[in-house]
DNA sequence: TAAAAGATGATAAAAGTTATCCTTCAATAA
DNA sequence: TTATTGAAGGATAACTTTTATCATCTTTTA
């Protein structure tokens, strides 16, 4: 089991041409495993109980690169800082994953019908926030 | 105007029962002015030329009363840390507005239909990511 | 107009993330 | 298998964003 582990992961670092290593072996088993949406931070905590001299830079640098060869992605878009809204209409938001423009699209032109306000869970819907990734018009010709 | 102005921000004070400040007048105006989703560093470096002397606690702080009591909000969920998704299925959130807890939601389940491919610009779409803004259960009790 | 409550400004501190630099390790070829 | 070389890791400084603290000043209200 070890070894299948081992091996697979192995073909995974071959398939997006990164090295293996073991930091990233255990960081990525240890993730693999954690339920919900962990902060660095939290994976830092469980991969060291494994793995005690890792750095916390190791961590961040292992997660970075396993968004951007696509093994795992980003829960969200995360901007730097915290963005105010000014505009009251009610409105989504079309975010390009190259260059990070973010531009506001009316619930209509989106064509987003939210039809229940009740969800499983018994959660009580306020309201939508719908998110388009893809690509800009200008990043779409580089 | 200027008069017409004061007075109105005033109203809207009263309404939301804050104090009225020179400060938080100016800043009200500046943000209401602004385009797109800026940055308190942004906010603050326009406001400053108004009120030289304002601090960026300053900023923080009425930002943050602002979004809490309405006027303003925030531009989507901002956790203090990036967040992991280890869930390779297409899902999406359900973000509680009070604990912020988050859940995930298969596409199914939440019953949306996203239609184009192509939005107003050009821009391509790669995938949809929905926020569902509400309340979990536990915090419609309290 | 005076007292009380609340807001501001300066600044320290905390939290999150990235950069730097030296050491160690993994991949590759001899 | 071993030597070479580029990549990765670890320690830690630095940077960015945000919050906390506290003395001073401004609004509110009575
Ligand atoms: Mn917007
Ligand atoms: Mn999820
Ligand atoms: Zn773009
Ligand atoms: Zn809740």
């Amino acid at each position: 089991m070890q070894q299948t582990t081992t091996t697979s992961f192995r073909k995974l670092c071959a398939e997006h041409g990164i090295a293996v290593t073991h930091q990233r072996q255990v960081l990525y088993e240890v993730m693999h495993g954690m339920e919900g949406h962990p902060s660095p931070e939290e994976v830092y905590a469980k991969v060291k109980k494994k793995v005690p001299a890792i750095s916390l830079a190791t961590v961040y640098k292992n997660i970075h690169l396993f968004v951007e060869s696509g093994i795992f992605r980003k829960m969200s878009m995360h901007h730097g800082s915290v963005r105010v809204e000014m505009n009251s209409e009610a409105h989504h938001h079309m975010v390009c994953s190259r260059c990070k423009a973010i531009t506001d699209i009316g619930e209509e032109e989106l064509g987003l019908a939210p039809s229940r306000n009740k969800l499983p869970g018994g959660f009580l819907v306020e309201r939508y926030s719908v998110d388009v990734i893809g690509l800009c018009e200008k990043c779409q010709q580089a």
